[in-house]
RNA sequence: GCGGGAGUAGCUCAACUGGUUAGAGCGCUGCCCUGUCACGGCAGAGGUUGCGGGUUCAAGUCCCGUCUCUCGCGCCA
């Protein structure tokens, strides 16, 4: 018989289907058996009354098993209806279940909360979470929107490369892989130089692709693989109209989110961030921040050329609470905490054409305006202590006319996190690698004996 | 890399200042159950308290070392 999806159940009332799902639970009472069975469009109640042979199968069907189950659909009894559930009306009188593959005993509750640990070693297993689920289906809900709203307004999607001859932005730790013949290669931190170039090919550009870091953090923020969302964009005015791009981008994404994913979010127990109206976010200069701070907390950092996490952590609250959004820019960092291609503001010298965008307590983007003028470019490398000739290749591109630009890289895997009230971002990556896991379970046993003793 | 916290049953946790045989809930095994929806009931199995050393009549508990996890910092998306 052909399949029928369980959100199609209920025009079939009275008649006979068969559904492909998983077993979510079990409910063995003896003489009857009870079932919540899920497929990718939803959750139905199974029961098979009295019929022994179905009912000895049934007893073999443990919770995740893969079945295929025909039965009638029946109204329930009104005493039986329950309002809370899906399909809570109706349910599936079983005439026969087949295992399509028996899913051994769990070694633990998936409902139960688990340690960071324990949830990320048997991540094949505690993705299928109902909590974990409603995460990655939000984060594929955000790469789509990204995808949707940038080509609504312009821009071409393109693939920078993964290997690259050297570190596009200087200073960050790097991966590096031995195979090419003449010179070291490394895995790309960034698409940086090559969007840049794009520009020039297309105007207006965005990739969202696999970054490699190689710093040995361990907090909850960093990742040494991460999914960069970037975006550059040609003949812009300066930084600010990167900035509204990005409002615009974020209010699009809020509102579909709000419109097709609410029972993720209430399965996560999140509200929707808070946005302003307007056609940007509440943005102000790092001075102008710090100067807040000072005077609302009495903790003078402003002479720090950079905010520290608690800091971003403070003015998220204080946007939230007192100017009405989740997300605020900080701009104008020191020309000294920039990469060389950062455009300096010339009417406050010293400062950049840059921003940050913090969202829920942390630091979602990084963007500026960029120099496109050749010679200044050639000057800022060498003033950070880079060789220009070593970006030739990247520079040949301002030999020919490469428009005032700007764009910015957002981590996925964080913007993900915070949509979703998570505190890791590891619990927002479907398979994450630090220092310290690659695929933990896979090798922990052969590892496990020597580590440990 | 530095600083804090933690490591006890498959999972989540308990065990007052050191003191009988290390407990609970869930899960697991067996039996019972025709209206459950986190089903319920009865019984049972399951532990080298991360590892190594030390103090003590006595260590899950105190000390030292070590490994792992976690949080914070640096750095960053």
């Amino acid at each position: 018989m052909q399949r029928t999806l369980i959100k199609e159940l209920k025009e079939k009332v009275g008649s006979e289907v068969c559904i492909n799902a998983i077993v979510d639970v079990r409910r063995d009472q003896g003489k009857m058996a009870f079932f919540d069975f899920r497929d990718r469009t939803g959750v139905v109640q199974g029961v098979v009354f009295g019929k022994p042979e179905v009912l000895e199968v049934a007893k073999l069907a443990s919770p995740e098993s893969a079945v295929i189950v025909n039965g009638v659909v029946n109204q329930r009894p009104e005493k039986m209806v329950n309002a809370k559930v899906q399909n809570g009306d109706i349910e599936l009188e079983i005439t026969s279940i087949e295992i399509l593959n028996k899913a051994d005993a769990l070694p633990f509750d998936l409902d139960a909360e688990l340690s960071l640990e324990v949830l990320l070693d048997n991540r094949p297993l505690t993705l299928r979470r109902k909590h974990e689920r409603a995460i990655f289906r939000i984060q594929a809900a955000i790469t789509r929107c990204y995808g949707e709203y940038l080509r609504q307004e312009g821009f071409t999607e393109f693939q920078a490369p993964k290997l690259v001859g050297g570190d596009a932005e200087g200073g960050s730790e790097v991966f590096k892989v031995g195979y090419f013949n003449d010179r070291d290669a490394f895995l790309a931190t960034s698409p940086q130089l090559y969007k840049q170039i794009m520009v020039g090919v297309f105007e207006r550009v965005f990739s969202l692709a696999t970054a490699f870091r190689a710093e040995k953090s361990a907090t909850t923020r960093h990742l040494s693989e991460y999914t960069s969302l970037d975006a550059e964009v040609g003949f812009i005015k300066d930084h600010t109209d990167l900035m509204r791009i990005e409002t615009g981008l974020m209010r699009y994404l809020t509102d579909y989110l709000g419109k097709y994913h609410q029972d993720d979010l209430t399965v996560l127990e999140i509200a929707l961030p808070l946005i302003p109206e307007g056609d940007s976010f509440p943005h102000m200069k790092l001075r102008e921040a710090q100067q807040l701070i000072k005077e609302r907390t009495g903790i003078d950092k402003t002479n720090e050329p950079d905010l520290e996490p608690e800091d971003e952590r403070w003015l998220c609250e204080y946007s939230q609470k007192e100017l009405g959004s989740d997300f605020i820019f900080i701009t104008h960092y020191p020309v000294s905490k920039r990469p060389f291609y950062t455009m300096e503001d010339p009417d406050d010298l010293g400062f950049t054409k840059s921003f940050d965008l913090l969202f829920r307590g942390v630091e979602i983007t990084t963007g500026g305006q960029r120099v496109h003028d050749l010679e200044t470019l050639k000057a800022k490398a060498t003033a950070k202590g880079l060789d220009p000739t070593k970006f030739a290749f990247y520079l040949q591109a301002f030999e020919f006319g490469i428009p005032p630009h700007g764009g910015w890289g957002m981590g996925l895997e964080r913007l993900t996190a915070k949509f979703c009230g998570v505190t890791n971002v590891k619990e927002a990556t479907l398979f994450p690698r630090d220092i310290n896991r690659i695929d933990t379970l896979l090798s922990k046993t052969e590892t496990d004996d020597s580590k440990n003793e």
